[in-house]
DNA sequence: GCGGTTTGTTGATCGCGGTCAAAAATATTG
DNA sequence: CAATATTTTTGACCGCGATCAACAAACCGC
């Protein structure tokens, strides 16, 4: 791998458990990669021959029905890990939604590594227990949210989301910004249609919640009003 | 603890990954408690002082959003593993469906154990990987299968499930079973109303899929249209 | 700039499953 | 066993969000 040093994610990867010997010994069975949006990474199904971390970039995790159906499992940003070690199928496909870039190792070789590192398997089951109690939120979301809260709820998580990665020292949540997504993306992120995410928009700037000057631009104006729209989580 | 040699899960929970004399150890910071229907023994949002296997009933998983609205983000079987590790607190309550036993451990006492035991961290991870897929594939659930496709595949499951806790050597599934959850619980658990699985039962059974004896009482007269009508996971 | 394509918006309609209400079946109690 | 409480079934109705269809706007190559 290039340069762990300067790497984006050093101290919030779970490479973040590791000494710096250790760390070096991890680089070099990995190496970076760039995917462009829509580039599915990882199979449903599929014995996945490699695990990763997410360097930069949004991806969604995917599950389908045997007759097509598809549910968008998650969500994962940098520094999240993707890919199941330790032998299982995977039980999702990985796409990226944007281009990103991955840190990617073979799972025969990250599986060896980890078991010589418990301190890894370690990280990686406490970030797996944090895991799985997002897919439960995630859950409640799919579960019990009406298409407005969903829709307000996205547009809250994404103002986040946007200014953390653009500035660490001060995740301020921003009033503007551009959507990485289409409306198709987000439609399916949210377990809607586009033409019912296109509704709430408008429902949203009617109500001077917020306002959408371009298709991908969204300027929050009554930020309150938009998390009660939520449902507060 | 009382006597894992004849413990019911010896086989299946996590303590399969450890030696006898682990065993032994891992016993003495144990008890096995009895807990009755309703009772709930880990709540939401509380720093839970402890972690547990299931050695017999079933439990449901639940998560609640700020106004009130509850959602079942799981069901956990005998030698599943429930409560939350490592300091977090836990983002669901956990209470009984069916009387139930617990083998229960003080958080404290068990993080301690687990960190002096690799091969039982290792077993902990790859158990929370899969219940990670468990919970993905639940979202695919909630978030896609109509209220027939719901009410097929419970009683698909019931039948597996209730035909392996009696006879661990031919999991056959049962053609004939009394459900241990009334109405409100499948509904809970299926994310419906209690109206909506009446009618759908009485729809299985009026093509003859099924026949309801007594309320409690479930036949399945046609195992492949019930399948079918499950949306052949 | 202009056609063509993709992406997003708006409108009309429909069906699933929720809600409310009441009856029926079953359990529980004295 | 009657009397009450609880659980389940059945019916009537309604609203949310999907679906289908048409239109508008941005993007693209030339």
């Amino acid at each position: 791998m290039d340069n762990c040093e300067t790497c984006l994610v050093r101290n919030r990867a779970i490479c973040s458990a590791l000494e710096p010997d250790e760390l070096r010994d991890l680089s070099r069975i990995g190496r970076t990669i760039g995917i462009e949006k829509g580039e599915t990474v990882i199979w449903e199904g599929d014995d996945a021959p490699i695990v990763a971390n997410v360097v930069e970039g949004m991806l969604q995790l995917s599950t389908s029905t045997s007759d097509g159906r598809e549910q968008i499992v998650g969500v994962v940003y940098p520094s999240d890990f993707i890919g199941r070690p330790f032998g299982a199928t995977s039980g999702n496909s990985v796409t990226s939604l944007t281009d990103a870039r991955l840190c990617v190792f073979t799972r025969a070789a990250f599986d060896r590594f980890a078991q010589d590192h418990p301190k890894l398997e370690h990280e990686l089951l406490t970030r797996t227990l944090s895991e799985l109690d997002r897919a439960r939120q995630w859950l409640l979301f799919v579960g019990q949210r009406s298409a407005s809260e969903r829709v307000a709820s996205f547009l809250l998580e994404m103002s986040r989301k946007l200014s953390r990665e653009t500035c660490i020292a001060a995740p301020v949540p921003l009033d503007r910004f551009d959507l990485p997504l289409g409306r198709r993306q987000i439609a399916d992120i949210l377990g809607l249609t586009i033409e019912t995410v296109s509704r709430q928009l408008r429902r949203l700037r009617d109500r001077k919640i917020i306002d959408v000057p371009g298709r991908r631009t969204i300027e929050i104006q009554d930020r309150n009003a938009l998390e009660h729209e939520s449902g507060r989580d």
